[in-house]
Parts: C-alpha cells; structure tokens; sequence
DNA sequence: ACCTGAACACCGTTCAAGT
DNA sequence: ACCTGAACACCGTTCAAGT
C-alpha cells in the first residue's frame, strides 16, 4: 500500500468509519485463513490502525464475531425469504427452495456458518440482536411450515417440530458439505445443489418405501 | 497436589504413557473450560511436565485434537453399532434408533462433536486414522440403509442420498441441540430424546401429509 | 472524542542442553 | 530415550498519555 493510500484511510477513520472498516478488514481475513485464524491485532495491522484501537469500537474479539454473525444470519434471511416468495402459492415447494437457499448460503460462506453456528460466541445470549437475527431466520422456515399445514399439505404435527425437522435436515447438510466432510467414496462428487435436491426430496416423502 | 503425587506422576512418564496422561489432561481441561480455550501448556501443566516435552509425543497441538476426535468417532461407532443390533430384523426400527443413539451421544459429549466436527482440526485428511474413524461411523448407517432397502422397507433411491440424508437430519439435530441453538419460543422446553424421536419419525414418513 | 505506546499475562513451537 | 529452560514470535486486553 502507497504511504497515500494509507493517509486516505488514515482520514477516513476520523470520520467515524473505524469501527464498519475493521469488520471489513476481518472478513478479508477470515476469508483467506479462516475464522479460527483470525485476530484482531492483525485486523488493526490491515487497517492501518493501532491495535489498541479496536477497544474503541468493540469491547472485545468475541463481539467482532458477533458483528459477522449477525450479518449473516440477515443475509441468510434475506436469501431464505427470496426463495420462499418464488412460489408464493405452494408451500412444499417454498420449503423445498427455501432448503435449498439455506445450502447454498452455506457453501457459498462457509466461514460465515462456522461463526453463526460453531463455538467461537460463547454465548448468543450475550448479543440480543444476534439472537434476533437468527430467530428471524428460523421464523421464516416456521411460516413456510405454518402455511402448508393451513394448505392441508404438510403433516400435522406439531409445528415446531416439523420446523425444527426441516431446519436440522438443511442444517446438517450445509455443514456437512462446508465442512468437507462428505465422503464420495470413490464414486463421481455430486454437485451441492444436486445433493441438496435429492435430500429434500426425501425429506418430504420420507425414508420409508411408500406401502404398495 | 502433595509433591509425592507428583513424583508418582512423574515416574509414571517414564514408564511412557506420558502420551496418554497428555490425552486424559486434555480431555479434563476441555469438559471444564471448553475445547477452543484449550492450551498445551496448560495440559503440560496439569500433567505435571514441561511445556516443551508434550512435543515430544504429539508434532504439534491439532494432532492432540485429531486423537481426541478419533476416540470421539470410535466412540460414536460403538453406539451406532450397539443401536443397530437391537432390532436386527426390522431395518426401519434400526435407522431410527442408530438416529437415537447419534443424538445422544452429542449431547451427552457437545465438545466432543465441536472437535469431531468444527473447525479446530483444519485438515482431517492429514490424519488417517481420524478419516477412518469417521467412516467406520458412516459405514453403520449406511448398512442399515441397504438392508432397509434389501427388505423394501427403505426406498429405492441410490444408496448414498438416503444415507446422506438420515446422516445430516442426525448430524444438524445433534448440532443444533448440543450448540443450544434450539429456541423453546415460550412453550415448555422438550427433552432431546423426545425431540429426536419425533424428527426422526418425520425423517422415516417425511413432511408432507400423507395422500387421502 | 478518538487514537497510541508500553505493559501484562498469556500462547505455540523450536532447540540446544541436560540425565 | 526422554525431559527441560530459555528463547522467539506471536496473542487479547488494559491503561495512562497524547491530539
């Protein structure tokens, strides 16, 4: 970086920006060695700014986490409600598409899903809108399930259970491909979407062989 | 600690279990203090023991982990293998009850899980052993699969999607459960079992409400 | 109001040296 | 063969001090 370009950040700063550019400066980071690897002296090294400063902006790492994982949980709503509106009037295929966006977000941001959902926030309970951000998530796939048991469509169960169903079925999935631990065993590596397609499909009709 | 019982353990790391003695400090201090907060010097500590000397019988810290993981995969096998036996005439019943025993084992061993799944390890191809560990796992659930399918209780969809998605509505319940993630919403909080039956029953009928 | 340098108490890892 | 002390290059976090 030129010692100019350094001064223009350096300026922008002052303005109050800090604290927006040191979380892009953590993305860049998590994005190229992982979430795991990152830190927060490094993140203020790229910034061009002390390291003591962050504590400006963020009472500690863990809330910078926190920052990214809500950020992420409101994409990943965003995507999940993109994809539940495309069918407006047939729930199972809304479920089956809002599936679908769910694996997709994850491959796509891997990095993203290990903040949102692994170990490294302690506690969700500690950031409230964290807390919303990912009940929002969840509420949309409820109102997908909500809307096909009005329909006559969806199994009457409870419907927390049959959401809680869904989500657990696209979640391990999306981890389970963001996480490499799918297992081609020798046999031609399926296409993530491909993969998520025929997951959802089952997870509708079930395991079980239709009776005759 | 009395400093005889240090002695004692001290003359036991001759003996050459010092690399077990490693392992079970890891492992308390990871059920106390979580898996991330892990520290080898810490573990050395608690074994009474250099720092330096833990280099001696693992290359370097993920490699503590990776052993930790691989227990934690033969461990789960076990369970798998234990479940599947119970029922060995009804391959529906078997699946369901291999899904108990997944979900029971995360959440009575979360950081466990974390390890086996998170992204503490970076490469669990660098270990062998872990990769087998782990399919050995997969293995369980596949045959359940096939002997499913083999009886026409199973449908007939390639081997690999049915296993793929009795594995990651297993996995992403465990997950969601043992990371806490499961939001009661008000109503009385359910116990994992219960939870777990009623997905998995979902899983073996599916969502979708059965044809008038 | 916002940023910095120095300091504290930690890490993982290496290596020459000890028994 | 196995263990250790000292060293290196890092951390997260705090705090008095600077503009």
């Amino acid at each position: 970086m030129t010692r100019k370009a350094v001064a223009v950040k350096r300026r922008a700063y002052h303005h109050g920006d800090l604290k927006n550019a040191l979380v892009v400066a953590a993305l860049e980071l998590i994005a190229t060695k992982g979430a795991r690897a990152l830190s927060l002296r490094e993140v203020a090294r790229a910034t061009g700014v002390s390291h003591a400063s962050t504590y400006r902006h963020f009472p500690n790492k863990e809330s910078v986490l926190a920052t990214i994982a809500e950020q992420g949980f409101r994409e990943l709503t965003q995507r999940m409600r993109d994809a539940a509106l495309q069918s407006p009037s047939d729930p199972l295929k809304s479920l089956h598409r809002v599936g679908l966006a769910y694996v997709a977000f994850g491959v796509a941001h891997p990095h993203h899903l290990q903040i949102m959902f692994g170990d490294l926030i302690t506690s969700h309970a500690a950031y409230p809108s964290l807390l919303e951000a990912s009940s929002a998530a969840f509420e949309i796939l409820a109102s997908c399930v909500r809307a096909g048991q009005k329909a006559g469509l969806v199994r009457e169960s409870e419907e927390r259970l049959v959401s809680l169903a869904a989500w657990s079925q696209v979640h391990g999935l999306a981890l389970l491909i963001a996480s490499g631990q799918i297992a081609p065993k020798g046999s031609a590596p399926l296409q993530p979407d491909k993969l998520a397609d025929a997951v959802l499909y089952l997870l509708q009709t079930g395991l079980a062989a239709p009776r005759q």
